[in-house]
RNA sequence: GGGCGCUUAGCUCAGCUGGUCAGAGCAGCUGGUUUACAACCAGCCGGUCGGGGGUUCGAGUCCCUCAGCGCCCACCA
């Protein structure tokens, strides 16, 4: 035991023994009821440390090591999200390249010293070589970061989303819901990011605020006179405008349903049909639908089966189009091309200029622009407004799901309860199914390839798939069974599926890729349907969602009983990732300059689905609380001596009975509190008594454990002292698992988190009467007194008379002998009267 | 447009099924240093619990309503 006991540094030494005692390897020989089982969330390993990182994570691990104290064999595992998009940007960026399928690999390629400005091409097993470097490092980051704050966790469970075994039970969910007909391909209108090339999903996309224009724009009518006038946001989409909508109540456009109008610029003859969808109120009350500006476009597209004019192509630009053409029949022709010649080629935005004035010229223009802002459809790590554009794209037909996503939904017990809204809200609201594929390079591939027909066209309705037990594979490499390489791409042979999973195909997966489903059946049952899982509240509509669908669809039950969400971390001015403040913290740095326990009060001090504010004010208070963890036990055991703690049942004296007694009540708070999740009011409820033991307890009764009597009294003392203790940092390991674990060490062999959790029975039984109470209730006073005097608490009191209740009186002189020597005080008379506590200090002439 | 959450001392937050619930820590102020702890200890100051209405013997605690903040969802012409 130290002389100075220091909270700085002890960390590592710590880190090592749990290490060198595998103190978290999780024991495979125990029962599904012996076990509590993690989902635990893999972060984005592309993604900056910050302090979210380490809130959400502190969480899980306090109930982890509950769990563990408890008797449970605890299975953690920890997992980092890899592939996607966030690393391919981050590669990208850092080593200045970029993926270009068509480039041929070069085994000996090595990045640029210095990022180009022009991003160099390189090949794809290039490409991929150089995230795999960059996410180890970021993964041995992450990793430092975990293990320094003191995770529970089974590194030898470690995982990674691109990993082998990610690809494999990526893979072999994937053919089990092609087999299955849950998962299929389809060329459809999908969402799509023309700067990141690929499709986005319903879940990765938001509303932002963007600036527009209302334009009023008239199209002559054919069987009739006049012209009908829309307003639209996107004129330059005129060209593939397939008819004009009006709501079928609206009595202004009632009688023109049926009939047909001429597009201005390109003499395309569309009809005038009737929607729901179609809001009067909006602009002129009818709307020109066009293939495609909006998902609103894709419905009435859909419902009206109406034809289809695509123009704009993945990399965001017009296309060519043939007016006069089938399908693109013109009053004109001739016009219509030259119109659209000048568009062709040219962005979204630059096209709007140029039709603008097209209209204008045109006379079809009615009036000028009208400037809005209004919301539009982001990738949400876009910039640019996603289009929609037609592709091939595999689907999971979550749609008809719904119900019992929802009836899932109800099942799982939410943590805290209101989350389940965000759930019910997302399954509610969904209108298309799940779109898996992306047009990526750094994932999962998807593991089937397609027959190439005689006309040189990919058979898509007739994929190759591979048997299960050659998983993961690579259809761009591989060879589907019964091809050779020769007959790659070439007619009467096959090609392999170019795209990739998306993250959240493979993350869906978690509790199969950790428990080692179908790989290792055995531990697969012992873990699984998964206890917990923790993560944070943006991604319930992904992540959360997606584990239950794979989850139903393959087992038909949930994948877990209990979720915890987490709150945002938000900096100390209350804003979300304000930049203003110029310092930013980093994790790292404040776990060496506060202590990892610190740093975990602060987090463990935020419940479960409530914001908190980044406070180095509340990790200081952690700080301290650690520090004073080991002054006390220093105390405590240092004065104990080499003897053995006396047992609880040594503990006589009324006052020391009171103690434990009333201790008994915080083990039964803490552990109800710790067994719904609620580990912050655990904390705060053993926070609280332990700076009362501190404060009162050990104050009163220092003199007699540790004075010169060893006497009943004196072993009373001690045995209280000693066993509240010891109740006390296991109370208080789960949140300050290294102090804690520092001060066990001083008198135990073996880890504090490897103890036993404190309960009832170790402790007095019985009712509390009051002693402690009464007693702190005296000694306060007396502190008052001698600071309203400005005297030390060591100045001599001359008596204390004390008015009370006669039971609180009963109460204190049980635990005079105490009171005297804790407060220096000569006389103690106690009377029947009004409650009051007349203090006379010594050499004090005032009565 | 719909939904969810929050609004309690200067700051960060507790207040679980309505009756010692008006609390804690930080900050501030006043004191105390040498036998656990000065990165400490003791004490003090400080709030008509966002506004308004209602239920009740009694309401931060339940109901209605308004306001502000935050978040989620939305078919956005």
């Amino acid at each position: 035991m130290p002389e100075r006991p220091s909270i700085d540094g002890i960390e590592a030494p710590i880190i090592e023994q749990w290490d060198r005692d595998g103190l978290y390897r999780f024991d495979r020989s125990k029962r599904r009821d012996e076990i509590f089982s993690i989902d635990t969330p893999p972060p984005t390993v592309s993604g900056a440390l910050h302090m979210g990182s380490v809130f959400g994570y502190t969480h899980t691990d306090c109930i982890a090591r509950y769990q563990r104290m408890r008797g449970r064999e605890v299975f953690y595992p920890m997992g980092w999200d890899d592939n996607g998009l966030a690393t391919e940007r981050r590669v990208e960026n850092f080593f200045g390249v970029r993926c270009d399928p068509a480039v041929p690999y070069d085994a000996d390629f090595e990045p640029p010293a210095t990022p180009p400005k022009d991003k160099l091409p390189i090949s794809r097993p290039n490409f991929v070589a150089l995230c795999q470097r960059l996410t180890e490092e970021d993964e041995l980051a992450f990793k430092a970061l975990w293990t320094r704050l003191g995770l529970s966790v089974d590194w030898s469970l470690e995982y990674a989303t691109v990993g082998v075994r990610s690809r494999r039970q990526s893979q072999r969910a994937f053919l089990r819901m092609l087999a299955r007909g849950e998962a299929y391909s389809t060329e459809a209108p999908t969402l799509w990011d023309v700067d990141f090339r690929t499709a986005v999903s319903q879940a990765e996309m938001e509303d932002r605020d963007h600036p527009g224009a209302y334009h009023r724009v008239a199209f002559p009518r054919v069987d009739g006179d006049g012209a009908i006038e829309i307003e639209t946001t996107r004129p330059e989409l005129l060209a593939s405008c397939v008819a004009l909508v009006a709501h079928p109540d609206d009595a202004r456009y009632r009688p023109l349903m049926g009939t047909s109008v001429r597009t201005p610029l390109y003499g395309v003859r569309v009809p005038v049909v009737a929607h729901g969808l179609a809001d009067p109120e909006k602009g002129t009350g009818i709307a020109m639908v066009c293939t495609f500006g909006d998902t609103t476009d894709v419905v009435w597209w859909r419902d009206l089966d109406l034809p289809l004019r695509a123009l704009i192509g993945r990399d965001g630009r017009f296309g060519p189009a043939t007016f006069g053409a089938p399908g693109w029949e013109s009053a004109d022709p001739a016009a219509a091309n030259e119109a659209y010649a000048q568009i062709a080629g040219k962005t979204v935005r630059q096209a709007q200029a140029v039709v603008v004035d097209q209209l204008r010229t045109a006379g079809a223009l009615v009036g000028e622009p009208t400037p809005i802002r209004h919301p539009v459809k982001f990738y949400e790590k876009g910039e640019r407004p996603l289009e929609i554009v037609t592709s091939r794209q595999w689907f999971v037909a979550t749609l008809r799901m719904r119900d019992r996503l929802l009836e899932l939904g109800g099942q799982i017990d939410w943590r805290p309860p209101h989350m389940e809204h965000r759930y019910r809200a997302w399954v509610e609201g969904l209108n298309t199914d799940w779109s898996i594929s992306r047009q990526r390079f750094f994932g999962v591939p998807f593991p089937v390839w397609y027959p190439v027909r005689a006309d040189g066209v990919a058979d898509y309705a007739h994929p190759i798939v591979p048997d299960e037990d050659r998983l993961p594979i690579d259809p761009s490499s591989d060879l589907p069974p019964g091809y050779d390489a020769a007959q790659r791409g070439i007619p009467g042979g096959f090609v392999g599926d170019p795209d990739v999973m998306d993250t959240w195909a493979t993350s869906s997966l978690t509790p199969q890729i950790v428990g080692g489903w179908v790989d290792d059946e055995d531990l697969f049952e012992r873990v699984f349907p998964m206890d917990l899982r923790p993560q944070g509240p943006e991604i319930i509509r992904t992540w959360l969602f997606s584990t239950v669908v794979r989850s139903e669809l393959e087992f038909g039950v949930l994948p877990w009983r209990h979720a915890m969400i987490n709150g945002w971390v938000l900096d100390p001015d209350r804003k979300k990732l304000s930049k203003s403040s110029g310092h930013v913290t980093t994790p790292m740095g404040l776990l060496e300059e506060i202590g990892s326990d610190g740093v975990r009060y602060w987090a463990a001090k935020g419940r479960p689905g409530t914001d908190t504010a980044e406070d180095m004010g509340q990790m200081k208070v952690g700080r301290r609380l650690a520090v004073k963890v080991l002054n006390a036990s220093r105390f405590v055991l240092g004065r104990l001596g080499d003897a053995a703690v006396p047992g609880v049942d040594a503990a006589t004296a009324p006052i020391d009975r009171d103690l434990l007694t009333e201790l008994a009540s915080v083990v039964d708070e803490a552990t109800a509190a710790l067994d719904r999740f609620d580990y912050a009011r655990a904390l705060e409820h053993t926070e609280s008594f332990f700076w009362r033991f501190c404060d009162d307890y050990v104050e009163l009764v220092k003199a007699r454990a540790y004075g010169e009597r060893d006497d009943d009294d004196a072993r009373s003392a001690r045995a209280a002292l000693g066993t509240a203790l010891s109740v006390l940092l296991r109370l208080l390991a789960p949140f300050l698992p290294f102090a804690t674990e520092e001060a066990w060490r001083w008198s135990h062999a073996d880890s504090i988190h490897s103890s036993g959790w404190p309960t009832r029975e170790e402790l007095a039984e019985g009712a509390p009467h009051g002693v402690l109470d009464a007693t702190s209730w005296v000694l306060g006073a007396v502190r008052r007194e001698k600071s309203a005097a400005k005297v030390s608490m060591k100045a001599p009191v001359a008596s204390v008379v004390v008015h009370g209740p006669a039971a609180r009186l009963a109460a204190i002189d049980a635990a005079r002998g105490d009171l005297l020597e804790a407060g220096a005080i000569d006389r103690l008379e106690l009377a029947d009267g009004d409650d009051a506590v007349d203090v006379e200090l010594a050499g004090s002439s005032a009565g």
